[in-house]
DNA sequence: GCATCGGGAGAACGATCGTTCTCCCGACCG
DNA sequence: CGGTCGGGAGAACGATCGTTCTCCCGATGC
């Protein structure tokens, strides 16, 4: 197994056992038996066990923005149906199996009082939803506004959705944006 | 000090604590030292720190339905002013010094995956914050599901005013609210 | 005054954590 | 073929955790 190899299994076994289990309920010694990477390796690959943490968190965090771009490009029917696919893509999300709420809300929680790195990190992660909604709202005229609501209605559904084990929260929150984005024009 | 003070301080202090650091990061030790409760009475008192952190957490949730039964009441212009209360109650509450989030979206993100009495918590509590806002839909002839949409905003608001630490999501969230109650009738 | 007992301070214990170190094997280079 | 070196398995280390235990003091009852 070579380097890329190792840091990607690393990477793909802390996302899952840190969303399974909490990060600080995940020990370095559960990676290492997980992933099937030493612990050495481990610790050339990321220094600390910190670097980890924040290297789970940036790869996610791209991946999102790009799922979310990726979901909204495909339905190329302008603004109004690009902002509502977005709950779309939270319905697919949810409704995976063992899902468990939005990485960035769950590790905040957890973390985000005694690590500013992570709280900055899901800060911008929120930060870049908002603007995924605010591209659209802008597009299509409506005030900034709009873009604030419809995002908490985003993030409201994912922990209603994490907390309750039911993806439906994905459908009631599109609802929801359709009728605001409807009231907006 | 008796025990119902000291009950009272351990209770206060841990709420405290775990609010500001989360859970796990807070030690018995840690506890000890800021309560001044000594750990013989602690454990005495909370005969571990699983019973303490689902005390800290039934105590939150009454208080919070209070709270919310509380605010609501004191505007008697029937379930239209009741039901955007809620989100004059959450600005309040966002504009608290050191608001971190809601307790159970926290605690569940640290500990859900792996307590389940926890994650139980934070079920029910989410599901009352629900039914305070289906009281109201009913009392105005609205469909269930707005309820659930206007507890997605209630959520939605306290996650996005925690990470950010703005007070701003409880207006945004009101007026989103007003604009779906509308909609609605 | 003396014995009893609850409670405080904090040491002690076993477990587990993040991190480092030791030992050893197998691959590659001359 | 002999030597070097990267990497794997896992022991070791110091710190910290939740929990219990020891020791001692002060109040209370007779």
């Amino acid at each position: 197994m070579d380097a890329e190899a190792a840091e990607l299994k690393v990477l793909d076994t802390a996302e899952r056992l840190f969303d399974e289990r909490g990060v600080q309920a995940v020990g370095m010694d559960a990676l290492r038996t997980a992933s099937g990477v030493s612990l050495k390796r481990l610790y050339q690959l990321f220094p600390s066990k910190d670097v980890l943490v924040e290297a789970v968190l940036r790869r996610r965090d791209g991946a999102v923005r790009e799922a979310l771009a990726a979901h909204g490009a495909r339905v190329a029917d302008g603004p109004y149906e690009r902002a509502l696919a977005a709950f779309d893509w939270l319905a697919d999300w949810f409704a995976e199996p063992d899902f468990r709420g939005c990485a960035f809300i769950n590790t905040f929680g957890e973390l985000g009082g005694v690590a500013p790195n992570v709280a900055g990190l899901a800060r911008d992660h929120k930060e870049a939803l908002r603007a995924y909604f605010a591209a659209q709202t802008d597009a299509l005229g409506a005030p900034p506004a709009l873009a604030d609501q419809l995002a908490l209605l985003a993030n409201g559904a994912m922990v209603v959705a994490g907390i309750t084990g039911s993806p439906e929260p994905a459908a009631q929150a599109k609802a929801a944006a359709r009728v605001l984005i409807d009231a907006a024009r």
